[in-house]
DNA sequence: TGGGGCATGTAAGTAGTTACATGATTGT
DNA sequence: ACAATCATGTAACTACTTACATGCCCCA
């Protein structure tokens, strides 16, 4: 994927029909931002080069006397959002700043990192609590919805993770305290 | 967490004893990009940045005729690092290619987008691998193997999900050939 | 009449990757 | 003799974020 990425998030929205780059930040930031983020520092440059290479026309339709320019997906785009689509790569790449805390965590005492459990606990649990919000609104629609059972389903096991492992780690506390074992 | 975030990375491998930026590189290969990657060309201007401002020093010990510098945590740096895993903070970022295809899978066929869900197994399951093979070499220690139990179990999860999604949309399929609904 | 949302855009700065340059050592 | 690994570093580039500038529309 050159380029960096955004290229295929505006393809994908305009996909779905005509819109503007405002629009497209909206849908952004309600749905592939949970796996894919974008601002308009990218989206708005990279609609422009899109129109150059003619993935993409631009009409100008203002609404009363506020600016507006609808994007269009031509077939050239389609055909490279659909190329794309049947390429065979998806790599993952993630950036989590609760287990890089876990994982150095040995420098702590145990309640504390149970503290990090419960922080990493916390914020998962929120995101859970935006995509069901998500679902409820029933944005999701067709294939949209099965990213979003994915989301939905992959946090709710990270919180139960997280309750295990707290409860693990009390209890172990507790042993170590009482002196029943090691 | 300002910064970028290299120098938690570079703090965090250096609580675990003094080494060098290729050794500080070779744990972050085998440990910590999975959930925090770091290039050279992050991690040597940060230990130069980190010896300015004191929170590491740095001593230059060649193997033979081969340089060599080896950095060591400062209190100063002990106590930033300390700090950081006592803050409360501890977001993530996801970019998922795989999700960002399925996304948009609309504008293909069932088998298509199968194909996806398939390619997305595949990947998580390569990732899976290595994991288990970190598990077996033993790396992890304390509470390392705390990550290392979440990136396996939850890489297990995805790969079940990728089943479960593929069976329901050959289903589906077969239902929709036969006629036998919708 | 004022705040929030609609709407477009960019400049400046930060962060990160990639590729290259250099060279010694170890093991086969 | 050759490849792999140890070891340090940077220049050029790409990507991305943040903050700002601008201004209209709609509703309370």
């Amino acid at each position: 994927m050159q380029g960096g990425g955004v290229e295929y998030v505006i393809l994908g929205a305009l996909s779905l029909g005509p819109r503007s780059g405002y629009e497209i930040k909206r849908l952004v930031d309600n749905s592939t931002r949970f796996f894919w983020a974008a601002s308009y520092g990218q989206i708005y440059p990279e609609l422009k080069r899109l129109e150059r290479e003619g993935h993409v026309t631009a009409a100008s339709e203002p609404r009363g006397g506020r600016p507006r320019i609808r994007y269009t997906l031509t077939q050239a785009g389609r055909d490279r959002l659909l190329a794309w689509l049947r390429e065979p790569g998806g790599g993952y790449e993630l950036r989590d700043e609760g287990l890089l805390k876990l994982f150095f965590a040995r420098a702590l005492a145990s309640e504390e990192v149970v503290e990090i459990v419960r922080n990493i606990r916390a914020e998962r649990q929120a995101v859970l609590e935006q995509l069901r919000a998500v679902e409820r609104s029933g944005v999701a629609r067709e294939t949209g919805a099965l990213v979003l059972d994915y989301g939905v389903g992959g946090h709710e096991w990270t919180v139960e993770w997280c309750d295990r492992v707290e409860k693990q780690l009390t209890a172990n506390r507790q042993t170590a305290t009482t002196g029943r074992r090691r």
